[in-house]
RNA sequence: GCCCUCUUGGCGGAACUGGUAGACGCAACGGACUUAAAAUCCGUCGUUCGCGAGGACGUGCCGGUUCGAGUCCGGCAGAGGGCACCA
């Protein structure tokens, strides 16, 4: 008996796939159309296994719904632009373009190793001006649509290279390449003003009843809606007129014991003029770094400004106004009043500048009089209390009354905020989309004309030293103003690569239109039915092709305005990580098990075994496709990975779990190719009657039908993948005998055969070939459970006694209770265990469960 | 700091909306076949008591609700993820 011999077959049927065009999709209004995306890939050099998982579960719904006689989409592209290219480019010596379509031409080779359905003819770099070049109309559109704003916002500063640093750039405070104390620095910047949508945004996601939970909550703590109340503090020193604060809290008012402003609010800014001493507290905050999680966790600072606010309500009170670390111009109104009784931060803020605590909501029967704040700020509900008008009323009253004071006196409104702020898309680099706007002394920023599209990037540029290549290139930026013709300059900055990925899913419905899209065809195919992706784009990337998409309905471009219908986020390979006495990474293959220790191939130095983690490049846990393609077959490798983990947890890579995979593969083609020579002719009709045994074959046959078709459709590629083996189980015991036998055997194959092909395509189209087929699997519809052959007679029901199980019983499905009740008292087992005592009740769960209560 | 997720045998995991915990796979062990090995096939496989029939315990920890809790509620512990210029 020969052996599978999936190095021979896998390219044999991938040559058959892509000869008969199988997977180039065309609109087709017969069938229902289904387009399945997974998140492109940025060509960062080589893929291994662990990028496997996305495109193969991709692949597993595409094929699947493929069979279910869905006209299907399933195409792939690259989202070319990114700081490694110009990373490599600095430290090789070459250009990023270069280096990019050099990763794409090998990722795409290996990707192809994986005997992916997809269409290839839609293929498309955002690197490309083809690409590009729409996405520059579309920005200038969105310009005049007013959806672009240029505003001040702080970048990462490394003073010593001179450039701006990304936040993963930024290392403990310092620049990743000089070492050097980062600062924030201020730059005009372009802006999606994407804080326009917040409501739309928020709202929409309430329909987006196939994305996960958890990426939906992630959303709208991201978009961050409260509400609350402006509120105007009426200053001291006149010269700088009245402070206007955002709170959530307005009940807490007259528990104010000080107000705070940003760094950035333009009071700090005045006063920063002629005091000294601030300007070095702000420069001391500027070093704080720009990501939240190091505001909120570096130390609370703030700086008395002697400016003093006047306490709305109370006549004659004031309260001092500080310049502290932990307010952000970005949100609100850049400016806080505190209250230390009633909030965390503002208590220990309170408590290192001896400011006082005020209790004003009360809990419920306590005693105002006799409640105090420690070390912990209240936020329950409760009473007010030393609150005038407002005393008595519980919290949500008195939000309600503060805020009809506060707008009858002129003092405050009610109003909502977001956390949402806008997208700054502005990159200082040169490996991103052009924005195509020029600056003239005279005309100011003036958009570049559409017919002057695309603004390409200089092939010419040096990366030889930090900084942005476009600034400082002697030529490029220089172009007559569109509008007065004199000299200006081009824009240098670039575009976010989150804007690329923004709208690819678009451009794959016509990859080839002449405009940004095509209609017609995005009226067709959007939106993307089944988004995969990983779960670390759930907010930054999905929120902003959800605004992308909307933004484009408004310009004409789109039909609809959420962009993935549904969405799954799959969980990342992992593997074990070695490392060698120098304490260097090893590669897998590096590394060898012999005689119970791991040692260095081919010698005897030890190896320590790392932690299991998600496979990256510079852990080198890593396996290459090929390799595995090589020695398991390309089919093993999927069935792997779609086996054990469920789909949205990590998996872990192991040599003995792709073996089992590979066994699985030699079994069933053992089995196909063993049966096949006494199976009655592909397409024969059953002899009438069936044995015991062919009947209860067919039954198997139809569940697993059932079961699998379930499986698939809700994402639960493990559950499919253990129903297969209990199938192939079920087979492996079965005995032929009679015609009947056979024929059992045949439907039993064939379906085997078609059920899996989603998961290992190779494979199935061979068995298909042993077994007579004579078009291929991949045109083969999904077959249909029989009702009449998954239907249940009998169900077997646990008994218990007291909630502890003591026996069970086969019983006719649907079965009277009463007549249950009886025969589970009649039972020994039963009556042993009552031991005499008298049953208080007998709980019956139909087709589940008795519970004999005593 | 804030937000979120996870915790079930030696391992990955299964158990539909509270109803027989451990499907399926991996590893391990015993056996068959073989000169031998590989492959394949048969069997065992949560802990524990018992010769056996069978019993007790068991889903991170503590408590609660319920006839019944892996599942619901409260508290605690541990592991992991996200936090706006990585993609």
């Amino acid at each position: 008996m020969s052996r599978y011999n999936a190095r021979e077959v896998e390219p044999k049927w991938q040559t058959a796939w892509a000869d008969a065009q199988v997977f180039h999709a065309k609109i087709d209004r017969t069938k229902p159309k289904y387009y399945v995306l997974e998140m492109f890939p940025y060509p960062s050099g080589k893929i291994h296994i662990g990028h496997g998982r996305n495109y193969v579960m991709g692949d597993v719904v595409a094929r699947f719904k493929r069979a279910m006689g869905f006209n299907v989409l399933h195409p792939m592209g690259w989202d070319a632009f990114g700081m490694p290219a110009e990373n490599a480019a600095m430290e090789q010596k070459t250009h990023p373009g270069k280096w990019t379509y050099a990763n794409i031409a090998t990722m795409k080779e290996q990707l192809k190793i994986l005997g992916l359905s997809i269409d290839w003819s839609r293929e498309f770099a955002t690197c490309d001006p083809t690409y590009y070049k729409h996405q520059q109309k579309m920005f200038l559109d969105f310009e005049r649509l007013g959806f672009v704003a240029r505003k001040e916002a702080n970048v990462n500063w490394d003073p010593v290279d001179h450039t701006v640093l990304a936040n993963e750039q930024v290392i403990d405070g310092r620049g990743w390449r000089s070492g050097a104390l980062v600062e924030q620095r201020k730059l005009t910047q372009w802006f999606f003003k994407i804080s326009d949508m917040a409501e739309e945004l928020l709202s929409a996601l309430g329909d987006l009843d196939r994305w996960p939970d958890k990426v939906r909550l992630m959303q709208r703590n991201w978009i961050g809606k409260s509400e609350g109340a402006r509120v105007t503090f009426e200053l001291s020193d006149p010269k700088y007129g009245s402070l206007e604060v955002f709170t959530t809290r307005p009940d807490t008012l007259f528990g104010a014991s000080f107000c705070a402003i940003a760094v950035d609010h333009p009071i700090a800014q005045e006063m920063a003029k002629t005091d000294t001493s601030l300007v070095s507290f702000i420069a001391e905050c500027k070093r704080q770094g720009t990501t939240e999680a190091a505001i909120e966790t570096a130390e609370k600072m703030g700086f008395d400004t002697g400016l003093k606010a006047k306490h709305p309500f109370i006549a004659g009170a004031t309260v001092p106004v500080y310049v502290a670390n932990f307010v952000l111009m970005e949100y609100g109104l850049g400016a806080i009043f505190g209250c230390p009784a009633h909030d965390q931060r503002d208590l220990d803020f309170a408590r290192k500048y001896g400011l006082p605590v005020i209790p004003v909501v009360v809990p419920k029967g306590q005693d105002p009089k006799a409640f105090a704040v420690g070390t912990e700020a209240y936020i329950g509900d409760g009473l007010l209390a030393n609150s005038g008008f407002m005393d008595g009323m519980n919290v949500d009253d008195a939000k309600r009354a503060v805020i009809k004071k506060l707008e009858a006196m002129g003092a405050g409104t009610g109003t909502i905020t977001y956390r949402l702020r806008d997208w700054g898309v502005s990159r200082q680099r040169y490996w991103g989309c052009p924005i195509p706007m020029i600056h003239c002394d005279h005309c100011g920023v003036v958009p570049v004309r559409d017919e002057d599209l695309p603004v390409t990037l200089p092939d010419d540029a040096t990366f030889d030293q930090p900084g942005n290549p476009l600034d400082r290139h002697p030529t490029w930026k220089n172009v007559d103003c569109p509008s007065c013709g004199k000299p200006a300059r081009r824009e240098t900055d670039t575009m976010d690569t989150f804007v690329d990925s923004s709208w690819y899913f678009a451009r794959f419905c016509d990859a080839q239109a002449p405009g940004p899209t095509n209609k017609e065809a995005v009226d067709y195919w959007m939106p993307v039915d089944q988004y995969i992706g990983g779960i670390e784009h759930a907010i930054l990337h999905l929120l902003y092709a959800r605004f992308f998409t909307r933004a484009m309905r408004k310009a004409g471009y789109a039909g609809v305005s959420e962009p993935f219908a549904g969405l799954f986020t799959q969980g990342m390979i992992t593997h074990e990580t070695y490392k060698d006495q120098d304490g260097k990474w090893l590669f897998p293959e590096e590394v060898e098990k012999r005689d119970g220790a791991v040692v260095k191939r081919g010698s005897n130095q030890a190896v320590t075994i790392g932690s299991i983690e998600k496979m990256s490049k510079s852990k080198k846990n890593v396996v290459p496709p090929e390799a595995v393609a090589d020695t398991y077959g390309v089919d093993a490798a999927r069935w792997f990975m779609m086996s054990d983990s469920p789909p949205e947890r990590d998996s872990e890579w192991s040599e003995s779990g792709i073996e089992g995979s590979w066994r699985y593969v030699q079994r069933a083609w053992r089995m196909v190719n063993e049966s096949a020579p006494h199976l009655p002719g592909f397409g024969s009709v059953a002899p009438d009657g069936f044995g015991h045994e062919a009947l209860a074959i067919r039954q198997v046959t139809h569940r697993t039908i059932a079961a699998v078709t379930e499986d698939l459709d809700r994402f639960r590629f493990n559950k499919a993948v253990a129903r297969m083996y209990e199938f192939v189980n079920a087979l492996s015991d079965f005995k032929p005998v009679s015609e009947a036998d056979q024929w059992a055997l045949r439907e039993a194959l064939e379906t085997l055969t078609v059920l899996m092909n989603p998961m290992v395509p190779h494979l199935a189209e061979e068995c298909w070939q042993v077994l007579g087929g004579e078009t291929m699997v991949v045109h083969t519809p999904w077959p249909k459970a029989d009702p009449a052959l998954t239907r249940q007679d009998t169900v077997t029901i646990a008994i218990q006694v007291n909630g502890k199980r003591r026996d069970e019983i086969d019983v006719a499905k649907d079965s009277d209770p009463k007549a249950v009740e009886a025969a589970v008292l009649a039972m020994e087992s039963v009556v042993k265990a009552i031991d005499g005592k008298p049953v208080k009740k007998v709980i019956i769960v139909p087709n589940r469960i008795a519970n004999v209560v005593v």
